[in-house]
DNA sequence: AACTATTTATAAGA
DNA sequence: TTCTTATAAATAGTT
């Protein structure tokens, strides 16, 4: 719906991509709210942008009851494997139970993002503050794994590339050499020594955490199928492990 | 879209509102679908039919990881919910409801340990790092407040103290000058300028980060009853916000 | 289900 | 971002 047809994959312009998420994310609440009024359907939308944004839209607001009925339904599927005490003696007991474990973790949980800090002690603090410290290091070097992943990737794709280019380059030369032998009746001007088409640029990956080119560089980039927004993206600093 | 304009309201006749339901399903997971493609977004959808039919749609089929982090991100704002059902007509379905949510929790709660962090993607490492270090720059913030908090109170008590002695050595030097106006009847020696029993050490309070001075010390030390310990194994980084 | 007349959504441009 | 507009897409009512 539009001035053009448009293809149903990735919109590679950054910018384009964020104009139209922000227009069709407010076409697909708007419609998940019409199917919600209309056919009377509970309807829950969450959605996160390419950035992490977060939006979503829930019949009467109500996400948490949706979520925890879609729990219970795909719940109750995989149940029908994993059997679970047929009937506790006293359900009473078992609920409270889960129940203070739930708090428990939630509690947890909002110390854990920093919050609800007033009610502890300065050791328990000390201990939480080591806890995440550790935790953020795990993360980093998890991250810094598979940026180093991805940067093997792309070294033997570059690689793959250049070992065709030289091949496509031997070509050419064999190319030329049979020009050269029979008597030229067609090009006035040959190509000796021109670059090779393919020559891939010099050092084509590595230039992680150079300011981003822009759309104009988009045409001159080179051939790697490899997404590199995620890595123009990382933080200067996460390579600190 | 259609032969006639639609009013946003519950469609009473039944067989329209199911047909329209099944239309408009399949556009709106289309429309989910394109999104989630052409802009690089997560969605997760969950749709109820009036007759409790469930469908749903998750960005690279993977609904719970979407949901999962979704409970990351709004988790500030549930908190504590759940009125207590006095007696769940059904025990098993509460009781799988809060399984699930156990379940949720605890995934969600091993990524903020550094655990099982596989099956992260790149982008949520990255997220989920950026959230864990603001986490931990509010709990040593917290930290150094507790800190700066001990640190006060220990001041106004030294400052009493101080007040105390200096109202003592005068006491003291007042009975001296009654003393000496009266005779020597006991001592043969007086105690003029000596130093008051209870002179307090130099600077006795703010020896943090010092030295620690071991049990020999123990005795010497001033009357402030707060426990010096904490501050004592706080490390040296820990005013850093 | 299929078929269209219309309404809606939206891509591209400003 | 927001508005405009030409066009594609969705779909209400009909067959």
């Amino acid at each position: 719906m539009g001035r053009g047809k448009v293809q149903l994959k990735r919109i590679e312009n950054k910018i384009n991509r964020q104009v139209t998420f922000s227009k069709r994310r407010v076409g697909l609440l708007k419609k998940a709210h019409e199917i919600s009024v209309l056919c009377d359907a509970e309807v829950a939308l969450i959605c996160f942008s390419y950035k992490g944004k977060l939006f979503e839209y829930a019949t009467d607001s109500c996400m948490d009851s949706i979520l925890e009925k879609y729990e219970r339904y795909s719940f109750a599927e995989r149940q029908s494997v994993t059997n679970e005490p047929q009937s506790p003696a006293n359900w009473t007991l078992e609920y409270s139970k889960l129940k203070a474990r739930i708090e428990l973790l939630q509690r947890n949980h909002s110390h854990y993002m920093g919050e609800n800090l007033d009610s502890m002690s300065l050791k328990d603090l000390q201990m939480l503050e080591q806890q995440i410290d550790t935790s953020l290091k795990n993360i980093r070097s998890r991250k810094n794994q598979q940026l180093q992943e991805s940067i093997s990737e792309m070294q033997k794709k570059e690689k793959a590339l250049r070992e065709q280019n030289n091949m496509l380059e031997k070509k050419i030369k064999e190319k030329e050499k049979k020009m050269a032998v029979q008597p030229q009746w067609e090009l006035p001007n040959h190509v000796a020594n021109g670059p090779p088409f393919l020559m891939a640029p010099q050092l084509p990956c590595l230039n992680i955490g150079g300011a981003y080119e822009g759309e104009s560089a988009e045409a001159t980039r080179n051939e790697l199928d490899l997404n590199l927004d995620s890595l123009y993206s990382c933080h200067l600093g996460c390579f600190t492990t």
